[in-house]
DNA sequence: TTGTATCTATTCATATTTGAATGGATCGGG
DNA sequence: CCCGATCCATTCAAATATGAATAGATACAA
């Protein structure tokens, strides 16, 4: 490697990026912290040893010169690389540490966590997770959990929420099941088999809305595991509702009466408390999480 | 713009790469130019306010722990980012000025240098660059020139010289030309053409070394300039030696005999005087053609 | 084992960098 | 036109970073 580019003070290359960004001294000053005579000499410095000058003084304020514009590219390729520098540290740092718990459900940890388990360690190797896995809305006041990722806005104002993605559920099922009704409305359909989330009548209402005429007979079991669920349905003879993403997993599973049927529309939050919020740990899993679910 | 991760010292940032490539305090201190003890504490401040461990001190030398591998990669951005910034900047610097003298040929001014123009204006605007268009060989010891570009290596041991590619030289014409003697071997043509450089054997005696049975009454026209030659050539009519890179420009041009043609080999040369290669203006011209010719 | 070479850590005097305070300049609005 | 707000440049004392010197540790070779 050849070092004898590198020799500049980085600091001044630092200035010369949020000087140009925020357009003052001042302004550059309070963004970093410093003081406006600092910023002005780092900047001062960094002219006379490049021997360029970067800013022209124009009474008030400072513009970028010619080569100026031309240098800025990489300055903020250089503070682009640094953030992320800073970002993973943070995740490395030794005083983040300790027990995050996170509240999600069945089909989430299995599907969209699982896979990022190990990503995760590498981003902050010092926090352990812990996984409440249910369809129940933890507590979040109550600390049953530190961040949630839920498919309800939650109503309370001191909750901190993220929109992290939407989703479409349909009734699916194996396509040698579908078939035989392809192309029948729900209605010449009589002896649909369902399977349902618990004994209430939202999701017989649900399809009642939408003219399936369902009778409480025709869930043929009741499961809140959504995993179990989604097994079922693979064996045949059977629909449930799934979200779009995860049946497209499955080249078996078809949706049902396409033609027929409006999609549930489900919103994902990512949820969490506002006090947490200035958790470090807490904070970091929130960002995580927020970064790789956002699609 | 978010400045809030930037907030680290970038140098100790540089002082991380440089420490980790070269494996110790001592050695990161002579190839930066600082001293062992501020290596150290730069490192030291690094790690105190990251509060990442990056080292481990392991007797003589020290080794990166994991969450100094996990983050050398953002440092080797920044500092790759901080290269081209001070590359850029010397050629933008005001002290880098003045007149730079190149020899070039004229199909290399035309076609090569050409369109490099624009390109060395942004890259150093304060450097007038003189061209010295000719096959002549100027003698760069006597500062006719102060970079060239050729097409043999030059004896001289006190020149600097860089090889900067390679091409190979066909007999080429006008492929309506050319189609007259389709098939047919050298031998077979009795009053072919050719357009000579000089009236030196040169030419002729590398054309009877591949019995090609050429006589000197066929050099219709003798000319030094290769852009005639080359307008000769797309005129029809005649042939004459012309590099592949060249030729492949215009479609109307053809090789003639290559079943029975050995190409010439062409090594293309930066050449600099060694004196000169310590003047800013022209190593940074010679820096510019080297990488910009450099195929 | 001992000697040599090379490393890191520490000390301390020096050099540099920093920010608060201040003065002077410029812009925009009554 | 003046006033207030906001900017940059300068000054100077305080904080910080630096390097030479030195001490202690480690690896390697005779």
């Amino acid at each position: 490697m050849d070092w004898k580019h590198l020799q500049f003070d980085w600091n001044h290359a630092r200035a010369f990026l949020v000087v140009a960004d925020e357009g003052s001294l001042s302004a550059a000053g309070r963004a970093l912290g410093m003081s406006q005579p600092t910023l002005g000499r780092q900047i001062a410095g960094l002219e006379a040893q490049l021997k360029v000058t970067l800013f022209e003084r124009v009474g008030k304020g400072l513009s970028l010169t010619q080569s100026g514009v031309r240098l800025y590219d990489y300055v903020k390729q250089m503070a682009e690389a640094a953030n992320q520098f800073s970002l993973v540290a943070q995740g490395q740092s030794n005083d983040v540490s300790g027990e995050v718990c996170i509240s999600l459900t069945e089909l989430d940890a299995y599907f969209r966590f699982a896979p990022l388990i190990s990503k995760f360690k590498e981003y902050a190797p010092n926090i352990q997770l812990e996984l409440q896995v249910s369809n129940a809305i933890s507590d979040l006041k109550r600390r049953e959990a530190d961040v949630a990722i839920r498919y309800q806005r939650p109503a309370q104002p001191d909750l901190i929420t993220k929109k992290i993605g939407s989703e479409k559920a349909y009734l699916y099922g194996h396509k040698d099941y579908i078939k035989h009704f392809a192309n029948k409305a729900p209605a010449d359909v009589s002896n649909l088999q369902l399977i349902g989330f618990d004994r209430s009548d939202q999701m017989k209402d649900y399809l009642l809305n939408m003219d399936f005429p369902v009778r409480s007979d025709q869930f043929t079991v009741i499961c809140k595991n959504q995993l179990v669920q989604l097994q079922m349905i693979l064996q045949g003879g059977a629909l449930a509702f799934l979200p779009d993403h995860i049946a497209a997993r499955y080249p078996e599973l078809e949706p049902a009466f396409v033609d027929h049927f409006i999609p549930i529309e489900l919103d994902m939050w990512l949820v969490c408390h506002r006090e947490l919020h200035t958790s470090k740990k807490v904070r970091l899993v929130f960002d995580f999480l927020s970064e790789q679910l956002s699609a």
